[in-house]
DNA sequence: CATGAATGAGACTTCATTCAT
DNA sequence: CATGAATGAAGTCTCATTCAT
């Protein structure tokens, strides 16, 4: 049985320089991917857009796979870092504000990011799960379920919070993402509404008066 | 002017081997897509999965891209013509029970697809918009556009017909997309209590009683 | 040892339809060779311009070459007949006008066949000795000869008649060709006095008074 | 890494190995090409030739054309370097003895080559203008004019330049080609003999007492 | 005889990956 | 560590030719 394909990089670099060429490789392989997808980052032009050479690559990354995981992975620590600051912000924020603005901000990051997204949506094959990408996702899920917890009896009786849960974080979402991709005629304060009307009222109990 | 890269079939096939052929081969494509996804669905595979020698898939497509469009279109008239009997069933009925049924049978519909559907949504890059995948959605979209204008005294004041037309026709979609591949764990039935619930509390003016 | 390929067609058809059939390929065959040349001419775009299945072309030929050399030879056929009559002409004329009307002719002729002759020359690999274009400049070379060896004391003492042989023809033809191919800014006529002045002043013995 | 050797060239030992990788690709496409013409000269019969595998070829060429393009300039370059230095001798003799030894060094220069000319002139399909094979028919054409204009005085008076031009560089190069490619029973420094006194007697005015 | 479906060898090309320097 | 030449498997596609109907 041949060993699993590694996906993780083959050296965490100690050296100042290697963190360095390290950090240019994905940059390139970002800026490649966004350009040309997937299928059209080649080795050999990451390794180019990067200044380096082709062989470079495979001291820093044991396949291509794990060049793009890592893309990937740097994308969500992105967007981790991003999203943790408005969390932390909203918290501080009573809820109703709060979680429009962590809406808002979740769509406004995924805008500033379309390129990557479209990547990791339409061309990346499934490279097997995402750690960091999945566990934002879950860290997302969990305030949301936090919330729902402690705001239980707020809401309409039969709600089911688990099934709650899923429904609401895959509607944001898959909206969220749908929206930057496709461009509706729809301007960007006023999906932001839409979203939230359509979650708020979705869970409480009482219509708005 | 060149002839565009065609994307149709090659030869519309009049005789009975001939169309027993094609069938084979868009069973073997749809086959080696749903197990090793499009970049590994190589012509010589599906070729072999067909029990045909490479050189004849060229004699009934002109190309790799062609034989996927053919698989997805197949894929979108069954799930038209299985929508549209159950878009006719749901006419006669009140269109509470019939809404439903609808979400009903869409989800159904890809539950039982849900192979070709990972393809669709996950490995197939964008190969220029989907005839018939796209015309099965617009159909969709005007059947709610329909129901939105029709009842729109119904509803509450302030909706925005085309946003929400939007945003109901894609969190159907993507909701029920991703119910379908994700396989949260949401009993097939609530599930499509709740995406009604979402819907409906989304529109409605008036709280139920 | 593998036995050699067959060159000639393959039945002589006796039977008015089979002969027919045969032209409507070598018709065929002529127009995509002069449209496409010689790569371009696949046998089932030969057999589509004849409207004919692809099948069907090897029961007159037994493979691809040979419908091309049968091409060639008709056309050697054509420019044989067509030359005949010049000759037949030429030849009741006193010689210095005679000679220039056979150029003329040959000019012409090939002119009128620009595209097959571009293909014969240009893109036609060598199938072996073409057999009846051969016996064309045969033809040609004997007419030539006997004219020399008629004529010889009106020629310059060291004529060396073998030699002047092949220099004539073969300045004459190629000529021709390239003048035909290449379209250099001389006109016709002055190309055909050009020519005849080329050859007579090689030969003669005393300069025009 | 040992020091390198301070005597050893300094220069490129990387640049090196590829530039004769490089000239050991164009000898095998040479011989490739003149032992099985163009339509067999294959990739893979290249590469193989050469020793190296398919894909290496396309670290030096980006297509099958390129390299039969690279083979044809490099031929005209042997032949420039070569014309050239016979050109500079012939302009410090006589006219008339200067063009005699030109005729007879093409002549000789299109025997030495004789395969590879064959392969120019029968097997390769039209790859666009050869650059440099043009450039140097087009040097020899200029040397032509330059002379033709500087003795106008000397030659018959209806001598049409531009006309005369075209005939002498066709008449030359195309005779030149025949000789060495049909090889007729002509000994070379006869056939050199009566190409000189094809075009001599074409242009002068008077004849030779 | 005609048909046209089927074949299969072989062409060109790309690309992730390895390895000697 | 870096380089970039070299590899070779794999991919898409074409085409002359055969054969069952």
């Amino acid at each position: 049985m041949p060993p699993l394909p590694a996906h993780s990089p083959r050296k965490v670099p100690r050296q100042e320089r290697s963190r360095r060429t390290m950090e240019r490789i994905l940059d390139a392989a970002t800026r490649v991917l966004a350009e040309r997808g997937y299928d059209g980052a080649s080795t050999n032009r990451i390794a180019a857009a990067a200044g380096l050479s082709n062989g470079s690559l495979y001291q820093y990354f044991p396949n291509k796979d794990a060049i793009v995981v890592a893309v990937l992975d740097r994308f969500a620590d992105h967007l981790a870092e991003r999203l943790g600051a408005e969390i932390e912000a909203a918290m501080s924020e009573p809820w109703q504000t709060g979680g429009r603005s962590l809406l808002e901000a979740q769509i406004r990051l995924l805008e500033e990011n379309a390129d990557l997204l479209r990547v990791v949506v339409e061309h990346v094959p499934r490279l097997g799960p995402f750690g960091k990408l999945d566990a934002l996702r879950q860290r997302l899920a969990d305030l949301v379920r936090i919330y729902l917890l402690l705001n239980r009896d707020r809401f309409r009786p039969g709600l089911d919070v688990d099934a709650a849960l899923w429904i609401i974080t895959e509607t944001v979402g898959q909206l969220a993402i749908r929206y930057v991709l496709d461009r509706p005629p729809i301007p960007h304060d006023r999906m932001v509404d839409e979203l939230a009307e359509l979650i708020i009222r979705y869970i409480r109990s009482e219509p708005a008066p």
